[in-house]
DNA sequence: GTGCGAGTATGA
DNA sequence: CATACTCGCACC
């Protein structure tokens, strides 16, 4: 092996650069180490993070500049380098004169690009959120560098040599939406002024292209952008994009911003990647993953919707918009918007620490903006005899949409996809469960007896574990059932559905059904004549943490698209108990969102429950669990929860038995917990106990999630 | 992950 | 005593 004829050759020498020097040409070897022919001039060592996905090796490493990449190899450069016997990605973070390594150095391989595609200030922004979340920096530069594309690299024109393609000045806007909340324009001034005021703001649902949160978000990218510095805007999904990606082209015009989503294809991605990267755009509305977009001079970072899950992350180390956002408004000095039309305990929490100001419209505005909301409750046998029966609706509702749908489109959300998903005891309502294992009894379509969800036996004679029924009903109404019930009690009517896989992106002013689940409802032009809310029960009866909040948030989202009471919208809640008022329905009916949260974070801190504290979860099979905690040699105010088994998420839907052949090590799931001000104690522990155990080779996998209730949970 | 050295088992 | 193997850990 040569190396190794290197290694004896080189041992006990002292000075590294010459030895490298006089190896390569004593031995002749320049050929088969073609770039080791003379190390740079000036600051001849990288340092390189080195993409192996190991824990214990996410750190520089020191390598040796040829004289031929000395000008190539500039800090944010993709290199190449070989690191244990084999040739793998890294980046240049780094240029020094002198090694600290001991050793000998080996030379880069090649420079892959001399793009700095890792500015300094997204690596310091990485750095912080593998920390915040116990990930490693590879793992977080996956997510915030996207893969190169030679092609949109060589074709798109150069940085700033070629010099401000289209950048007219931006005029900064009228206020336009922002002139509806007391606070809105003092933000917009502070983000004139080049300042970074942070803002929560509870929006008004507007029907109007004027008056909706888009063109709110639009106007406050604009500012920015007219006090000279980027923005940068995030939002749920695709069909959020391109109504923000039209509210700024009609304030900024052509060229002025640029879109970031997954679903553009490679090779767009990138060119708009590398637009915003040299600086041809200052402005960027994109999905998640626009949130690490290296905008230059940030001034604004905003995104919508902070409680959707999809602005979680999904791949290792899970982080979320919110805290990634935050951290760069915080490292940048940017302003900070968060918007949506229910606000997260998480973003209460800000607003009660005074990090960030509440931007909420007066209660009269807010009446008259938003619907009237009337609360149907289930709907007894009694009411279940007319017409409205057919489509399990409360009368109150049917009467809502028959009279509505002379006026215009129809909303009806529905908790749900799929078809009867679920079933409980028609005498009881306690969920219905399989006689042999206990698992969730379900009905799909065409089944003629419920079958079990976890070991497929069918049911064919139900009986209640708890009072003994025989009956069944379907806990939820799936979207195509409903919308079949729907289609026939309305006869005439043209029925829409929008869900998983097929999602419509808006509906015309005529009136129509729309059937949606949440996330999922289209835009009305006009907005909808009625929005009926089905199913309020099983929104509100998940078992997460964050039922109510999740449940407040979909009803507001569906209810915002509805016309305000002003203009005789009215959205109708099916299915929330009648008999006593709970807060959840209450901040509904008001449309008080900010009331709700706050009571909703009261009793999160009450009860020691994030976002109060920092949790973080481990999931393994027991000993290694317990072992992996004990190595981690947790802060003393941390707390162990559990273990507890450990039941991944969907887990064993559909087809049946326990086949599969190796068994798998049945898991457990240990919850830490402790203040957020030893957060990063905690964090540093499990970033250490994971380095240790992959130094070790530790065959049992235990995975670790800080922030676990973040999206799914 | 891979490669290597140290340490240990194994066999003539 | 020589060779074959495993184990642990460094990897720049």
């Amino acid at each position: 092996m040569q190396n190794k004829g290197q290694n004896e050759a080189t041992d006990g020498l002292g000075e590294q650069l010459s030895l490298v020097r006089a190896v390569a040409s004593a031995r002749g070897r320049s050929r088969l180490l073609p770039a080791v022919h003379e190390a740079a001039e000036v600051d001849p060592v990288a340092l390189v993070l080195v993409d192996v996905g190991l824990p214990h090796l996410d750190r520089p490493f020191e390598y040796l500049v040829p004289v031929t990449m000395a000008d190539l190899a500039v800090p944010g450069a993709r290199v190449r380098v070989r690191f244990a016997g084999q040739d793998v990605d890294g980046f240049v973070l780094e240029r020094r004169a002198t090694a600290v390594h001991e050793g000998k150095l080996a030379p880069l391989r090649r420079v892959v690009s001399p793009e700095v595609v890792l500015t300094p200030r997204v690596l310091t922004l990485c750095q912080e959120v593998a920390a915040r979340y116990a990930g490693t920096l590879g793992d977080v530069l996956r997510l915030a560098v996207p893969p190169r594309h030679a092609t949109a690299e060589k074709n798109l024109p150069g940085a700033e040599e070629k010099q401000a393609p289209v950048r007219q000045a931006v005029t900064s806007p009228s206020p336009g939406p922002w002139a509806r909340y007391p606070a809105g324009g003092s933000f917009l001034r502070h983000v004139a002024s080049g300042d970074a005021p942070a803002a929560s703001w509870l929006a008004l649902p507007g029907q109007q292209a004027e008056e909706d949160w888009p063109a709110a978000m639009a106007v406050a990218a604009t500012t920015s952008l007219a006090a000279g510095r980027g923005a940068l805007i995030v939002v749920p999904d695709h069909r959020d994009v391109d109504r923000v990606d039209a509210a700024l082209q009609s304030l900024l015009g052509a060229g002025q911003h640029v879109r970031l989503t997954a679903g553009q294809g490679p090779q767009a991605r990138y060119t708009a990647w590398l637009k915003v990267l040299r600086g041809h755009v200052r402005c960027v509305v994109g999905t998640r993953a626009a949130m690490f977009a290296p905008v230059r001079d940030l001034g604004l970072v905003a995104w919508w919707d902070d409680g959707d899950d999809v602005l979680v992350e999904q791949r290792a180390p899970y982080p979320a918009v919110r805290e990634v956002l935050r951290t760069r408004a915080r490292l940048e000095g940017a302003a900070l918007l968060t918007g949506g039309f229910a606000r997260t305990t998480s973003v209460q929490q800000w607003v009660e620490s005074g990090e960030v100001r509440s931007v909420v419209a007066e209660a009269a505005v807010r009446r008259l903006a938003a619907p009237r909301v009337v609360v149907a409750g289930e709907g007894t046998d009694a009411e279940r005899d007319g017409p409205s029966a057919h489509a399990h609706l409360p009368s109150a509702a049917w009467r809502a949409a028959k009279s509505a749908l002379l006026l215009g489109p129809v909303l009806i959300q529905v908790p749900r996809r799929g078809y009867l998903p679920s079933l409980s005891c028609q005498t009881c309502r306690e969920p219905a469960r399989c006689g042999r294992c206990h698992g969730p009894l379900a009905l799909d379509a065409g089944d003629a007896a419920p079958t079990c969800r976890w070991c497929g036996s069918v049911a064919t004679a139900f009986e209640c574990s708890s009072c003994g029924g025989h009956r069944v009903r379907s806990s939820v109404v799936g979207a195509r059932r409903t919308a079949e019930e729907l289609g026939r009690t309305f006869p005439g009517v043209p029925v829409h559905t929008s869900g998983a896989g097929d999602v419509l992106a808006s509906v015309s002013g005529q009136p129509s059904l729309v059937i949606a689940t949440p996330g999922a409802e289209p835009v009305a032009e006009n907005g909808y004549a009625a929005t009926l809310l089905l199913d309020a029960w099983a929104s509100m009866d998940r078992p997460t943490l964050d039922a109510s909040e999740e449940a407040l948030r979909r009803w507001l989202g569906a209810a915002a698209l509805t016309r305000g009471a002003a203009d005789g919208g009215v959205a109708v809640l099916c299915g929330a108990p009648t008999h006593t008022t709970l807060p959840l329905v209450e901040a509904l009916v008001r449309w008080d969102p900010e009331w709700f949260v706050a009571r909703e974070l009261a009793e999160r801190v009450e009860l020691s429950l994030p976002p109060t504290v920092r949790m973080a979860r481990l999931v393994g099979p027991r000993v290694a669990v317990q072992r992996a905690v004990e190595l981690a040699g947790l802060p003393d105010s941390v707390e162990r929860l559990g273990p507890l088994p450990w039941a991944p998420v969907g887990a064993a839907a559909g087809t049946g038995a326990p086949v599969t052949g190796g068994e798998p090590p049945p898991r457990v799931q240990l919850l830490l917990r402790t203040s957020l001000d030893d957060g990063p104690a905690l964090t540093a522990a499990l970033t250490h106990m994971k380095a240790v155990r992959s130094a070790h080779k530790e065959r049992e996998p235990v995975g670790v999630r800080v922030d676990p209730m973040d999206g799914l949970g």
